[in-house]
RNA sequence: GGCGCCGUCGCCAAGAGGUAAGGCAGAGGUCUGCAAAACCUCCACCCCCGGUUCAAAUCCGGGCGGCGCCUCCA
């Protein structure tokens, strides 16, 4: 498989490290609020890179999501909502949880938040470590990393220090560094703060910066450097995992990770989708709109997960019509009841299965690989109306479209919200037994008030030769 | 001011030297009690101007336009 490491700004192939096991983690949320549309499309695209390990290329994955639980926002909004820090980010960690699902995310092998005592503890003896080896240095009660003992300091973000002038925002934080450069490691005590203390690390009241804590979960939960992959969302790339690469490296002397994955944002109203902008949208926004989250899903592999996506509503209900017409194709292809088996239809879906697995292994070419599935519905829909379709050729074709869904994850989710209609199902089948009825003795205007009846309320009947097939709208 | 990405049909989006995948929408048709679904047909010289090449949407140069990073942010 090729993936572009941002590291090195290309394309390069990627292996699994010992075991045939890859060891990724992946920046997750500030639980301070309900996650967006624009958060989960990083966790998507992430999620869609996990599978290709697993069923594609049959990889074993450790992945690490972690909670950031504890930093301004969160401190202030718990202050705020009158609850202690914890029971108040529990709240968006469950809410989380909950989109996470109906996205059809793979839960993580371990969802660390910040606040656990093993990660602080970790945290402090990252810092210790970095003190030993003279990278840090106190002012004010809190701990700074000095960027200038680390000469290779900003290889990811390639910044030029040089070049920054009057565009660029003045670093604000309110604590005090030497250098502008320079970063909190550990935040000295305030009133109403949560603290913590590890005196015995040379740790002193106060709680973690918001690097610190990424760069020591990771090495506690994955082991030794380096790990073989570190994802996020490309605003993450500076300062953040920049300074995950500082501090790692600078405690371990060694390489953080091999490759650095990026997802690009997805903007809306032709600007990034982000909390500070108030322009999010949430998975119960969505909904509440009428639409499902396996659009969504589907909306965020439309494209190429390096490229800009623009969200827009009319966007979301195209993907609901695509949705449909490939859970229709599968409903048809459980139809079929002509016998035969045609090596014409095998050797189609060999090459689609083919033209799928190259472009997932191109740098995770989803949109390329949606493609590929589309053209061999179209062949298999022409092919099962001229007859060239047979019930031996129903379990390959199956097969197949099970393992783009491995990957994708996208069909086997439309098909559970599918059995969840907004009629009951016992009430679908009795009216459509009424509606046959109506039709036998051809008295339409009652068979079609049985229709129109159902559509009104969410569920379409569809007539072929044999029965009729209901289908959520 | 520095750095980066992007501009392909009405909308979304692959393709990255060999003559434009796919989805949605639209038009016409086949099938059908009517619908729906499905299928067939139609629907793009790839932002502009130069250059390189037998050949460029793809490479180079210059414009124009959009977005982003250099601040907390997925």
């Amino acid at each position: 498989m090729r993936l572009y490491n941002t590291l090195s700004r290309s394309e390069e192939p990627f292996s699994p490290g010992p075991d045939n096991t890859v060891r990724m983690y992946t920046c997750g949320l500030t639980v301070y609020a309900r996650g967006h549309i624009g958060n989960f499309r990083t966790f998507v695209c992430v999620d869609v890179l996990r599978r290709t390990f697993k069923y594609l290329l049959g990889y074993r994955v450790k992945q690490v999501v972690n909670f950031t639980d504890v930093d301004d926002r969160t401190i202030a909004g718990a202050l705020k909502a009158g609850m202690d820090l914890r029971s108040y980010t529990d709240q968006y960690i469950a809410a989380f949880r909950d989109d996470a699902r109906s996205l059809g995310l793979e839960p993580a092998e371990e969802t660390p938040r910040a606040t656990d005592e093993a990660n602080l503890r970790a945290m402090a003896s990252m810092i210790a470590a970095l003190d030993k080896n003279g990278h840090t240095y106190r002012s004010d009660g809190s701990i700074y990393y000095r960027i200038s003992t680390l000469p290779a300091y900003g290889r990811l973000a390639r910044l030029d220090h040089e070049g920054m002038k009057d565009g660029a925002r003045v670093d604000s934080d309110s604590y005090a560094k030497e250098d502008a450069r320079d970063f909190v490691l550990w935040k000295g005590h305030r009133d109403g703060e949560p603290s913590w203390e590890f005196p015995q690390l040379g740790v002193t009241p106060g709680r973690p910066g918001w690097h610190i804590e990424c760069s020591a979960m990771a090495l506690r939960l994955l082991g030794e450097s380096p790990i073989d992959i570190h994802a996020g969302g490309v605003d993450l790339i500076f300062p953040h995992h920049e300074n995950e690469i500082a501090q790692s490296e600078g405690a371990t002397g060694k390489p953080f990770s091999r490759f650095w994955i990026h997802v690009e944002y997805l903007i809306v109203d032709e600007q990034k989708m982000s909390k500070s902008l108030g322009n999010t949208y949430t998975i119960s926004d969505v909904v509440a709109k009428g639409f499902r989250p396996s659009a969504v899903r589907l909306l965020l592999l439309s494209a190429h997960y390096r490229k800009q996506l623009n969200f827009t509503w009319d966007s979301l209900a195209a993907m609901e019509e695509s949705l449909r017409r490939l859970t229709d194709f599968l409903a048809r292809l459980g139809a079929v009841t002509r016998a035969g088996m045609h090596a014409e239809v095998s050797a189609r879906v060999d090459e689609a299965r083919k033209q799928f697995v190259d472009a997932m292994q191109d740098d995770l070419n989803t949109a390329a690989a949606l493609g590929a599935i589309f053209e061999l519905v179209r062949y298999l829909n022409s092919a099962i109306d001229s007859g060239q379709l047979g019930t031996g050729d129903v379990p390959g074709i199956r097969d197949t479209f099970a393992q783009f869904d491995r990957v994708l994850g996208v069909l086997s989710l439309r098909q559970a919200e599918d059995d969840r209609p907004p009629v009951p199902v016992d009430e679908i089948e009795r009216l459509i037994e009424e509606r046959h009825a109506a039709r036998r003795r051809r008295d339409f205007a009652a068979a079609d008030g049985i229709r129109s009846g159902l559509a009104a309320r969410g569920v379409l009947l569809e007539d072929s030769a044999g029965a009729t097939r209901w289908k959520r709208k």
